[in-house]
DNA sequence: CGGTAATTCAAACGTCCGTTTAATATTTCT
DNA sequence: AGAAATATTAAACGGACGTTTGAATTACCG
């Protein structure tokens, strides 16, 4: 266990070419010839490289929390201290996570290789969940209890975020169901927005806030 | 297309192990011999009964509607014609979603079955939408209109119904991350009671309803 | 420059895959 | 009972799989 430097060169374009495969397929799907093509290097460099294909899964998964975390912690936002502070953070970050999930720009092959992952129960879960889950929920954790006045430790509190992360990841895992039961194509920033404020209405409505008012 | 009878015999084990054996490796990682062995029954069974592998997975698809419609049918509840009786109905509703989701009785290989179909966009997924997505989102749609005094087919009631669909579904989806982060070993009766609870809070607040006064 | 290590490559390895075959067993019906 | 349809079986098929091999190529460094 070394110190996981970037990879870059054939096994970058390895990693990549997983990342996407693995994310649009399954792994037990994907072969590794197709990956060596996609990545347009030779078939045995997967074995070379990673030992295998159960190896070059697992460099997905620490390639999934590298960027992940960069890209967690690239994105701070200005500290709530108050409860309306805490309520407009929250709003916030669930717009963004919205738009990470739903959107095509950004995320890329990351959101599918994670949902694979989670699906299947890979490996990889483990680092989706230190680089993604636990990070995100406990920022949201620590934000609710500041905009709700509860404990930011609590069972309920958990819980609660847990609802809040749930809304928003079923408009993705349950992507074919929403689209076609609302008559749309795709999401589109239209139909993102919409989700969003529907979204937004229940965080209020939860926090017992009242918009209007 | 015929009328679809129950199958028996081969056929059925052939179809119950591929429910099985599909919802917990997924289509890809199961083989037709593991699916035989599992079935007692020999390899070209297979290839003889549906043609190949994927009409096997198309006939547990369709024995998954079937198994389905016959569930939703069953349990109609009273009808509710006012709001209170409509938001009593909601809560039960979703109870029971949470229960048969999360619960280790009764949905059997149901479940697992519907959500790889769903995460691999199988060809399953359109009898998943008809027999189980179409239907319940209806329910919950009248009723939310009833309980909420809103339009039932307006675009905001058809997305409110499905972020409460999400919460409920998320617990299932994110089951490793969730049960890790509460510092759960599984979803027992008094997690799935908490779990509950919690979305009927939810329910409750989106509705505008205080259950304290 | 020469030598050593790291990397890439075409080819072949053995294994498991889904499917097919042809023979046998069972059931169905006159 | 006997013919016909239906069902099950063991065995083999060609192909794709992940992996290994050993030589050729490239990169690095004294």
């Amino acid at each position: 266990m070394d110190t996981l430097p970037q990879p870059e060169g054939t096994r970058l374009a390895l990693i990549e070419a997983g990342l996407r495969l693995f994310g649009q397929q399954g792994f037990a799907a994907t072969s590794v010839r197709q990956i060596a093509l996609a990545a347009g290097a030779n078939i045995a460099a997967i074995a070379y490289h990673f030992g295998g294909k159960d190896g070059l899964r697992l460099a997905c998964a620490e390639e999934f929390g590298r960027r992940m975390s960069s890209a967690m912690t690239t994105s701070p936002g200005r500290p709530a201290s108050t409860a309306a502070e805490a309520r407009a953070a929250l709003q916030d970050i669930l717009r963004a996570m919205l738009g990470f999930l739903l959107g095509d720009r950004g995320a890329g092959a990351l959101v599918p290789f994670m949902l694979r992952e989670l699906a299947e129960n890979g490996p990889g879960v483990d680092l989706v969940y230190r680089s993604f889950a636990e990070p995100t929920h406990s920022r949201l954790c620590t934000l609710w209890a500041l905009a709700s006045g509860h404990d930011p430790a609590s069972t309920d509190t958990r819980l609660i975020v847990f609802t809040l992360i749930g809304q928003i990841m079923y408009f993705r895992i349950g992507q074919p169901v929403v689209t076609r039961r609302m008559g749309w194509d795709t999401y589109g920033p239209d139909q993102i927005d919409q989700i969003a404020r529907q979204i937004s209405r229940n965080l209020d409505a939860m926090l017992g806030f009242d918009p209007e008012g």
